[in-house]
DNA sequence: TGCGACTATATCGTGTCACGATATAATTCA
DNA sequence: TGAATTATATCGTGACACGATATAGTCGCA
């Protein structure tokens, strides 16, 4: 009978790694072609994703700076800057809340919409061809069994 | 009998910018754990990139600056200060090639293998954890027929 | 009602990193 | 051999997220 208790030491593989590399080089693709889209609909990456979180929120009209901070995993003022760039080229709106006035209220201008609009379908499309590279992805997940979860979050960098 | 061609307009509900909403949080959540893990190991998130695609390429004693700016999707000028960078933090060797000597071939020194071994199983572990998150992705394909495949690569930022 | 603790947003200076433009070294081939 | 090509390296610039800190607004409670 195996001991079973605490695998401690995994080893891990030529094909490992390999299968490892593949998944993060896809991932960089997708990331890739995100960020040239973006870019071709002239806006960057992180306004992209800014307007995504706030369009995709469960309340979008109920979204704040710090809840935008806290979808795209930025610190507070982090996000304040990026609002700002986004509220300099017209890609949204500052709303000061009623309710509680120190609240910033977020919403998205005609242009942005529109921009995110089209941005979604060719990310839809994107994805539908990656199904291959998901399935790739389970076949990693697959070669043991999946004993785990997830841990912390938002990464500091100093 | 429907006309069938180019689907040109293709509506985008409430719920298509909640999925790709929820599905980039679910990104930048792993790049996240990524990032901290690396960090945690003492090494920036590019380097345990660059360390990956160099121990997991298919003949990684041929791994080169170039090859592996392409496996990383940067330009080769920024590839060369990103192996400076771990050249100088001693987690990378550089070594000319005897055949081609432009070429400067790269390797791992016994601490960056150490620090990539265990990220690399804290990162198995974490995909396990996410096999839900991979089938909400696949539930998001799922919404409608799969006819494409993916675009360009490498953005520009400027 | 008034004050202290707390929260949301904003400001400022700093450091990292990828970039474009360009330079140098090594190879190839006419 | 010398011109064209390829691989790597150097340098100055710009974008962006950060920490520390400041300001405005709200809430609890005596």
């Amino acid at each position: 009978m195996a001991t079973g208790r605490r695998p401690r030491e995994k080893p891990i593989g030529r094909a490992d790694y390999r299968r490892l590399a593949a998944f993060r080089h896809a991932l960089r693709r997708f990331l890739a072609f995100s960020e040239t889209a973006a870019r071709k609909a002239g806006i960057t990456p992180q306004q992209h994703q800014a307007l995504l979180a706030i369009k995709g929120a469960v309340r979008p009209e109920a979204m704040t700076v710090g809840y935008l901070a806290g979808q795209l995993l930025l610190q507070p003022n982090s996000a304040v800057e990026l609002v700002d760039r986004m509220v300099r080229c017209r890609l949204l709106v500052r709303t000061k809340a009623r309710t509680d006035r120190r609240r910033v209220v977020l919403s998205l201008t005609a242009a942005a919409d529109k921009a995110l609009h089209s941005l979604s379908a060719a990310h839809i499309r994107e994805l539908r061809g990656s199904v291959p590279v998901v399935h790739g992805l389970i076949e990693l997940l697959k070669t043991e069994r999946p004993p785990r979860r997830p841990g912390k979050l938002v990464p500091s960098r100093h």
